[in-house]
DNA sequence: GTGATACTTTGATTATGATCGAATGGTGAG
DNA sequence: CTCACCATTCGATCATAATCAAAGTATCAC
């Protein structure tokens, strides 16, 4: 026994609903004030310090003290990815949720994934990028292809510009409804970046839901069956 | 809150020490007993089977009775994924593990994920079947190409006979120690196995370590640099 | 049948940690 | 400087669950 790296000692920090329900408010990517992460968690403010702190001192997410503030965030896409294929585990083999609702469909079709699109919208990207070889993805890996940095360049991101950060250009991103995998890195984000700036889509206050105005609806299908 | 499913159900689960180590014992593919699998948790027989009991009841484990025993496995290749994810946080933002042992970088070079082949040879092979177009990855998603069919039949595995299983031919596993994909699905066993028939290398009794014999290291080589 | 082995259940104990009220430490506004 | 606000720390309470001994159930050997 004892063998590789200690799960249980991340999992039992994922093991509690009240950070539970703060990691997955952190999916958004946003950073958070330990107030609103208090009311995420459905605890008090002591309570929910005390639970950054272990997050913290566990290493799943960082804080940056900005005046009278403390945010906190995911500790990278790392920790994003690890909580995705727990949460796909979760629902398969899951609590058989009974209704699935209006806010859980709207999550399926497209959600924030820490900082990049996710849901039956990233998948079907991803999916037109990989087959018109746009994109050449290995596993966990992925690059672009000479056609692909046009395609990326006729969209309106500036893939140059991306590249020249530390963070990968290119990540593949298990998503958890759909079980495929989307599209990450700094161009993902970039990506639904843009996208927000084209009004295709906005987000929903308070949730991870992503909302397609109908223009931005036609113009994505467009865009992904040209 | 309480968005997707609920995380914190799956992560208390694998959030218990004992349970942990078992879970990792069952990491190896292997269905073991209760007693096997009490000794790996370090706990006594009545605490392994109520911790067993509750790992079933979650759906992360499988049960078979035969006889008088009673054959504990992983519920799926997903759980296994996830198990990975899990391990690839803890490793890196890990206790600064102080000394990491023989042992460790044994399973850091090759090792048993489920019921193929990971750790560094793992990702090794993955990366020459992209490289050289016999494998087409995308996220999760794994396809043979032509070539990589007849490059499988010349290794001797008989990929047709593997197809009408239900279980998917090609997946790609993230890899914990290395943070790159290797070959899962029911070719990533079959190519496991035949190298074990192969007399290449064999797993280390009560361990997830796989060790090559020098004929089979030097015969990997060739295999991935023709 | 009897005894032995493999495992689960029950019950009682104990330890861990989640929680919040109250007090404390910083930061910004006036 | 003082007040208001955000956040953490402390202290005490309380609930959960991990643990094992002992008893119970099931299967196999003979």
């Amino acid at each position: 026994m004892k063998d590789g790296p200690d799960l249980s000692r991340i999992a039992s920090l994922v093991g509690d609903p009240a950070r539970a329900n703060m990691l997955s408010a952190l999916m958004s990517g946003a950073a958070l004030t330990a107030s609103e992460l208090a009311l995420e968690g459905g605890v008090g403010l002591p309570t929910a310090s005390s639970h950054l702190a272990k997050l913290s001192e566990g290493g799943l997410v960082t804080v940056a003290s900005q005046g009278r503030h403390r945010y906190y965030a995911l500790a990278g896409s790392e920790v994003a990815a690890m909580l995705e294929a727990i949460s796909g585990v979760a629902a398969s083999v899951g609590p058989r949720r009974v209704r699935p609702g209006p806010r859980d469909s709207a999550m399926r079709e497209a959600r924030i994934c820490y900082d990049h699109l996710a849901g039956d919208k990233g998948v079907a990207l991803f999916d037109h990028l990989t087959q018109k070889r746009l994109l050449k993805a290995s596993g966990q890996e992925a690059a672009l292809t000479p056609n692909g940095r046009a395609w990326f360049a006729d969209f309106g991101v500036d893939v140059a510009q991306l590249e020249n950060k530390r963070r990968p250009l290119c990540r593949a991103c298990l998503d958890w409804s759909v079980r495929r995998s989307h599209l990450a890195g700094s161009l993902g984000a970039a990506t639904l970046e843009h996208m927000f700036a084209l009004n295709w889509a906005r987000r929903e206050a308070g949730s991870r839901v992503v909302r397609f105005t109908p223009k931005g609806r036609a113009e994505f299908e467009r865009l992904i069956r040209a």
